[in-house]
DNA sequence: TTATATATTTAGGGGAACCTAACTAACGAA
DNA sequence: TTCGTTAGTTAGGTTCCCCTAAATATATAA
């Protein structure tokens, strides 16, 4: 991966592209990053030497494919750490901006997965952007089952739950939330679905249930391995 | 606070000293740093300009008043990430010590109480290291009630469980844990106390009771306020 | 269209933190 | 005690990313 300092570059200029709808300019850059346009000029140049961008002087800069993909991967980074301080941590939300600038370059890929697993793949941003789709959550759609698929008897982790807030609010507060573990206990006529959260039955119906990735648990030995939140 | 890199440098030194009990040596802060010895000198010339370290050619690197305390914060910074990765992300515990290592910079000092507190603010990290009490933990202990102190229908939520890791286990697996929220049902006599959450009950002694710190929910107009994690 | 304002680039430098090469101090074994 | 090894320092140089000042290109308004 790049510098830092590349990296932020590049992020401020797709920042800059899709709000421009056109190439970002020399002045908006230094604006953004707070440094003086030669330094941007400068970089720039770096930038273009190395392919992630494409200049053209007086006019401006755009990405390359190469600069695209790393730019909305750091982007992606942001959102998800917003996310997180915003939601999980509970930082007010200009913070939780200001916070994810300095956080996004120094956290890995693989840890940035985990972050993004541990809210259950959250596909809106506290400032209302989408965020972007990483593997994670790729995977978890085409590989995890959804709960109405599985059968009774068997148990998982919640992985994703792609319902409407509304729902998932009232889920959560029935205990049906992102990294808490189930049982299928029932499952019944048309598709809808009962099953054992903490003690509690819930019975969900298929329109809901076929949105809930549930991450299935390993058995050994006729029991379930523990994994819980500690 | 001052640069990245001389943070890396009081908190290597600080580990150094620890280890040796005695002053860090030029080419051990090499080694840790993996960077060569003149580097080392001169940035420790610096150090001792900016009166972090006393510094005696040929002798060795000791820290003063206040780069202990400088040293002390990131060594903490460090422990409640590395906590917090290995713990809640469920990142390897290898990685989460490199992971550290990078997100230690980053992360403010805000949101560090405020990773500190989402964990309950531990005491102990996944190398079994001691982790250094934060002005949060200072405040939880001292600013907000333990559970046996709490009257008869007042409610809260979980701040802290000062009680032995497999009563602590044991207490999780009933549904009461760091940043669950609770309602004081009864009081009974020797102390004990029996808690609702949600939905369960359950009863604790004394013992354990006075060992639990509840932040308490502030009632407006008769309902409690959310502050779910969402 | 020309004059002025604004945006951009070029030229020349600076600090932070690193490096290699060469020198010097300290320590330990013969 | 002296001589060789290892540790530590000095000197000089590099890269990254920033800066100011000055020059040039473009845009705008009279």
């Amino acid at each position: 991966m790049q510098s830092k300092r590349i990296e932020e570059y590049l992020e401020t200029i797709l920042y800059l592209i899709n709000k421009n709808k056109g190439p970002a300019k020399t002045k908006q850059i230094a604006d953004e990053l707070k440094v003086t346009a030669p330094s941007v000029t400068e970089m720039i140049q770096k930038l273009s030497a190395e392919d992630l961008v494409k200049y053209t002087p007086y006019y401006g800069v755009e990405l390359t494919e190469a600069g695209a993909v790393q730019a909305s991967k750091i982007r992606r980074k942001h959102q998800v750490l917003e996310k997180f301080l915003a939601d999980v941590l509970g930082v007010n939300i200009n913070d939780a901006h200001k916070e994810a600038c300095e956080l996004e370059h120094a956290v890995s890929d693989t840890v940035l997965e985990q972050v993004c697993s541990f809210m259950g793949h959250p596909d809106v941003c506290p400032d209302g952007n989408p965020i972007g789709q990483g593997e994670c959550c790729t995977t978890v759609e085409e590989q995890y089952p959804v709960l109405s698929e599985m059968q009774e008897g068997s148990s998982g982790t919640v992985a994703m739950m792609k319902v409407p807030p509304a729902d998932k609010d009232r889920l959560t507060s029935l205990g049906l939330m992102v990294g808490e573990s189930l049982v299928v206990k029932r499952k019944q006529k048309q598709g809808s679905i009962s099953v054992l959260t903490r003690g509690t039955e819930i019975a969900l119906g298929n329109e809901i249930a076929s949105k809930i990735f549930v991450k299935p648990q390993i058995m050994t030995h006729g029991r379930v391995r523990r994994r819980g939140r500690h």
